[in-house]
Formats: C-alpha cells, sequence, structure tokens
DNA sequence: AGAAGAAGTGAATCACCATTCAGAGCTTCC
DNA sequence: GGAAGCTCTGAATGGTGATTCACTTCTTCT
C-alpha cells in the first residue's frame, strides 16, 4: 500500500473529465458529431487520443454525457420560465422566446442537441429529451385550457408543434427578412406559438 | 466495331438500374441510410456489390437518387392539392391531411425522408426538399392572407411551423390517445395547423 | 461460328476511426 | 531516496464497409 489518491489527485482528476466534456461540447457545436472524432476531442482538450478512456469507457459514452449536460442546461432553463409567474398564455409566449433566443445564440450546439446526426446513442437520449421539451409546453398548454384561456385542444400536439415549429426555423434557416433580424424572427415565432395554442390575439 | 447497344438492351439496363434505385428505397425505409450498406441493397437487387457501380458512381449518388424520386413524389402530391381547387384554408387543411396520411402509411420512408441520420449529399438534398415544402405551404397562406381569409402573419415561419409540427409527431411519436388512431392524429394536426395559419376555428 | 466488346461478379484492397497497450513519467508514502 | 501504483502517451491493432479489378459471362455483328 504505497499509493492512494489524495484528495487533490481526485479533484485534478475530476476537473480533468469536466475539461474534456467542455472542450468536446465545443467541438461537437462547431463541427457537429460527424466530425468529432476521438481524435479531434482530445486534440481539443490537449490530451493523447487514449486518455479519453481515462474518464469514458468509449466514445459513445463521452456523446451522451455531452449532450445531457447540454440539453438538461435548456430543459431546466425552460421550465424556469414555463412554470414560473404570469398566465399561462404568457409564461408560453416567454418559453418559446427564451428558448428561440438561446438557439439563435448558439445556433451550432442547437443543431447538435435538436437534429444533426449522430449515433444511436445519442439519438435516444434527444428523443427523451424531446419529450420533456415536450411535457413541459404541453402542461403549461393544459393550465391554459383549464383556465378557459386556449380553446380544447390535444395538449401533447400542440406542444409537439412547437417544438417542431422551432427547431425547422433554427435548423433550416428562412429566406425572409426575420431570418436577418432576432427580434423579427422572435417575433414571429410567438406570433405562431400563440396562434398555435388558440390564445386571442 | 463489333458491338454497339441495341435499343433492347438499353432498355434493359435502364430496368436495371430502377429495379436497383427500387430495392435500395425499399431497404432504406426499412432500415435506414445507416444499414443500408451496398453490400445489402446489392442483395435486395439480386446483384453482386460491384455491380451497383455500373449504375452510380457511388454510394452517395444512389443514396442522392433515391432521395431525391421518393421526396420528389410526396411535393408532388402535396403541390397537386395545394395548388388544386377550394379556398386556402381549405385547401391547407386537406394539404396537412394527406401529407400526414402519406406519411403514416409509410412510416420507415418517412422517417429516411424528414429525419433519419444520413450522409451529407442526402442531407443536402433533405434541405433543398424542406424548402419546396415550405415554399408551398407559404404561398398558399399568402393566398388566404391575400383574401383575407387569414390574418396578415410572416407566411413562411408558418409555413415551417406546419412542416415542423407534422415532422414532429411523425418522427417523436406521441404519448396520447391519439398516436394509437390515424383518423384522430389527423384531426389534431390538421385542427393545429389551422390554427397556427388563424383561420377561423 | 467466332471475334470484339460490354456487363456482371465477388474476393482483395483501401481508408477511416475507435480502441488497446507497452512503456514513459508522476505521485504517494515509507 | 526509492518502491509501488497510478496516469498519460501515441503508435499499433482491428473491424467495418466502400471501392476496385482481374476474370467470367453475355451480346452484338460479320
Amino acid at each position: 500500500m504505497a499509493y492512494r489518491k489524495t484528495p487533490t489527485e481526485m479533484r485534478r482528476l475530476e476537473a480533468a473529465r469536466e475539461h474534456l466534456v467542455v472542450c468536446a461540447t465545443e467541438v461537437v457545436a462547431d463541427v457537429g458529431w460527424a466530425q468529432a472524432s476521438v481524435t479531434a476531442v482530445a486534440d481539443a482538450a490537449g490530451i493523447a487520443a487514449g486518455s479519453v478512456y481515462q474518464h469514458f469507457s468509449s466514445k459513445s459514452a463521452l456523446a451522451v454525457e455531452v449532450f445531457r449536460r447540454a440539453a438538461q442546461r435548456e430543459v431546466d432553463v425552460l421550465g424556469e420560465v414555463l412554470e414560473g409567474e404570469g398566465d399561462p398564455a404568457d409564461r408560453l409566449r416567454r418559453g418559446v422566446e427564451v428558448f428561440t433566443r438561446r438557439a439563435l445564440e448558439n445556433h451550432g450546439l442547437a443543431y447538435a442537441l435538436l437534429a444533426a446526426p449522430a449515433e444511436p446513442a445519442v439519438g435516444a437520449e434527444r428523443l427523451a429529451f424531446r419529450r420533456r421539451y415536450r411535457a413541459l409546453f404541453a402542461s403549461v398548454i393544459e393550465e391554459g385550457v383549464a383556465a378557459d384561456q386556449l380553446p380544447r385542444q390535444d395538449a401533447e400536439i400542440t406542444a409537439a408543434a412547437l417544438t417542431g415549429a422551432i427547431g425547422e426555423v433554427l435548423v433550416y434557416p428562412l429566406s425572409t427578412p426575420a431570418a436577418e433580424d432576432a427580434d423579427l424572427l422572435v417575433a414571429g415565432l410567438t406570433a405562431v406559438a400563440l396562434r398555435c395554442a388558440g390564445a386571442a390575439p
């Protein structure tokens, strides 16, 4: 028994893992999952390819971790708004706005989370997180219906439409003036979203 | 000069190519782009892997052809309805219905066209075709606005929302009762679509 | 029939990456 | 200081799947 990990050493390892995840996220946001080879990610983090396997059992495991971290942040932010103060229609409007603005600000990451080709394990994660976005939208819509602020509707379909609409606009850019100006785009999207949910104009 | 292609021979070659494209489309609809290896596709068509290269210069070229054919059929059908008879809101309703029903009937193909991970060349085609779906929806919406049947709006954003909404529902199945029953799903989707465009209920 | 040339075959080749591993370099603790 | 046990390295390994090519089989035409 001549070696045991000291707390310092453990912190150093944890920090290295953290740094790897952060760098990998940047690489993915920049070049997409397909181009984010183990070598590219390791280079970005300033370590050797083999060292990645000190922290993750496979490339896939690292990819899943990258996805989860980033997606969880978005769910948290969106949940904060949708479950916060105000009447349902207003929260919905602000939710769409926040979701959109964040995606526009980090377009590469948004694309990676929403649509970029990825290995099956990441695809499964994506499915799970899309359900969570949808559930958040759906519950605010149901509140609105319960409060007679919104018409009767299948809240899950409306929620899916909202997620799809935002994703579509982000992933396949528009050719209208709105594409040039984030504020215009946000205004357009929130207007569609409110009509979609049947909120009085 | 001891050999020249006869018309019969040329027809035979054309038919072989056609057969290859059809079989490849089935394979893709069944197992997705990622699993559709040259060998798998050649096997399905009953030819050797090497023979694929008699008809296409690369796997990628074959994939693009498969995508184009299938996507073009959808654009044609959708265009037929959206540019056909009736007032704009009604055409829109029927367009959404047709788009949805066709996708539900051939779910594998719809997924391949709309969302399945694919090589970059197919991704580029996808982008081009999504623009065309959107343009079709956008022009019927604009007609509706011009005819004062629909409220003023950014037609492209609404069109994107429609494409996104339908795609989302098809690609990531719902957990509501509507998921069980195609008619219910179509009813729900057309309702959202009409609200989205602002059509009076 | 047989020469000339095309299409079809499928095993071999090639390219691309994730993953491994033997050795180099650190840390810990006596 | 130095033995023991860790982390880090990066070239070598291995698997996968597209592409090639020497060869076989089929068509055409004199």
